[in-house]
This record gives structure tokens, sequence and C-alpha cells, in this order.
DNA sequence: TAAAAGTGGACTAAAATAGTCCTATATTCT
DNA sequence: AGAATATAGGACTATTTTAGTCCACTTTTA
């Protein structure tokens, strides 16, 4: 479904939730303010901290905050420090070696889709999402066919 | 990794194969010529058909044409076709309902970035796909950190 | 030194995806 | 008619990915 991870989509509200704070907030609180499950929460600020996301201080009074740098991050680093990888093929990455590659009459062809689409993601920093305007819905008028699939 | 199914991956492959015919193909064939397993092509297939993407002549002779639309349409409506519900978070999609949206800071900015991703993917079509230019990366230039993951 | 935080990583469960197979139906040719 | 060769529908299993929990350890403060 060209669909981000649950886990990503967790890790971003996280995010917006430390930078409604200038302090230090712990894993408890992110948990009770975001209602996502607290070992979740502990183990995606975990991971915000080793790719230099957040701060941590460990101890009583310790907890997590924005690093400050991550406000202007665009959502396609984001995107490659949560997922890693942004691909939207195996043959658009540059780590993946394809089964079919031989072979295909394809080319290079989805890595200039894939260009175009995170092209569009680095367009966008963390606080546009966090203040977002309001849009029309894209799908609703374009995609008329038809959607009930699988 | 924001990655399309690589069932999706090949059916572009299989239309790919058959924009280069104009007569019919049997499953076989074309399992022979894009060297993905003849159970899966044929699988692929039936769905493609069933979107109205390809036409399809059974008995002996019988085999899959491209539809002749098809060459038209874009990848936003080529992948909506394949995976359905084109949207990078729940939250996006008019059919889901997220969990945490009640108490969600983010609020409609996913819906604009599926927008714009998927506003791009409008503009290209299955014909680009299968006559691709020569491009340049994306990731390579632009995305420094970390890429070693999970 | 107890309490309250983060750290690292193993582990399990659940869901999504990939891939195969079987039976039925349609078409052509002899 | 009937044999041969296709597609059609869909069940089924295996594999992989993702989600989610838990435990033993370290750090910091009062």
């Amino acid at each position: 479904m060209l669909r981000i991870k649950k886990m990503t989509d967790y890790a971003v509200l996280i995010l917006a939730n430390l930078a409604l704070h200038q302090n230090y907030l712990t894993a408890k609180e992110i948990s009770l303010s975001t209602h996502i499950a607290l070992p979740t929460v502990q183990k995606l600020l975990k991971k915000l901290n080793r790719k230099g996301l957040v701060v941590s201080k460990q101890g009583v009074l310790g907890g997590y905050s924005l690093h400050s740098d991550t406000k202007k991050i665009s959502v396609a680093l984001l995107l490659n420090a949560l997922e890693g990888n942004l691909s939207i093929t195996e043959c658009a990455s540059h780590t993946d070696k394809c089964s079919v590659q031989d072979f295909c009459q394809i080319g290079n062809a989805w890595q200039l889709i894939n260009q175009k689409v995170f092209a569009s993601l680095d367009d966008i920093t963390l606080m546009d999402l966090i203040k977002p305007t309001k849009i029309e819905h894209f799908l609703s008028t374009n995609i008329p066919i038809n959607t009930t699939n699988h």
C-alpha cells in the first residue's frame, strides 16, 4: 500500500510531543499524552536517540528532549532514519540486488519515480508536519478505479 | 521502507512485456521471458484481468494482451489498482480509522504528504515506465544520515 | 542506597506478503 | 465428439516483516 510503518507514524507523534515542550519528558509522560503503549514508546525513543533525533538524560529527573536540529529535518531524512533504505522498489535501491534484473524491461523507471517521490518528501520538514494546514483530498477526486482489493 | 510490493513490481514487468507485443501472449510465454515463476505470473494475470488492465482469451490460442487504455494509465492509478488504498498512513486513508486519532497532534499533515507523493505518481504513465530515460540518483546526494537500520 | 529514569537486546505474537496448487471452464483443432 | 491447451477462481501454506513486550543492566538524583 506504499505505506509507512505504524512505528514510524508513532515516532513522528512522539517527536511532535517533544517539539511542543522545552523540558525533558519521560517515556511515561509521552506514553500518557500520546496514548501509545509504554514499551512501544520506550523502544522508539531508544531508536530516536541512537539516530540522534532526540537527546536523552538518564536517572531520576531524566527523560528525552528534541535535538536542536530535529525540527528542521526533512520528512525524507526522517523517514530514511526511521525506516532506512528509502526506495520504492528493490531495483531503485543502492543496496539490494533484484533477482530478475538481468531480464528487466523497465530499466531505471522506478528510480525516476523514486526520485520524484522523495524529492517531494525532501521539501517538507518535521515542523511542517506539526503545524499542518487544511488541505483538499487528492484520491477522492482522481482515483475512480475499483478500490476493493486482495 | 515505503516500498511497493514485489507482486506489483512483477505485475509492471508483465505489463511491460505485453506492451511490447500486439498479439496474445500466454502466461507461459510471459513467465519464460520475464523469468518470473509461472504460478506467480498466472496469479498476477488473473488479477490484472479482473482490474481491466489486460484482455484475456481462454482456450487454445488464448492468452493475454494489453487493454487499449492501459498504456495511458498513470502510475498512481496503476498502483491503486494493484495495491489498493493508496495512503501513506492509516490516517491519510479514507477507509481506515486510526486508533490514536483522538489524541493526534499531527492533524492532516500526512494527508498533505500523501497528496504530494501521489500527485507526482499521477504524472507518470505506464508507457513512461516502459521507455525510461537516464536519470541521476537522488538518495546518494541528499541523504547523509546513518542508513544501517533495525 | 533506594528510587526513578534510560539502554540494550532478546523474544514472541500477529499480520502481511509471497508463492503454489487444485478443480472448473472455455476454445480450438482434428 | 474429444483431446489438447488456455484461462478462472480461489483455497491453502510458507515465509517474511512488523509490532509489541519483557528482562537484566546502567546512570543519576535525593
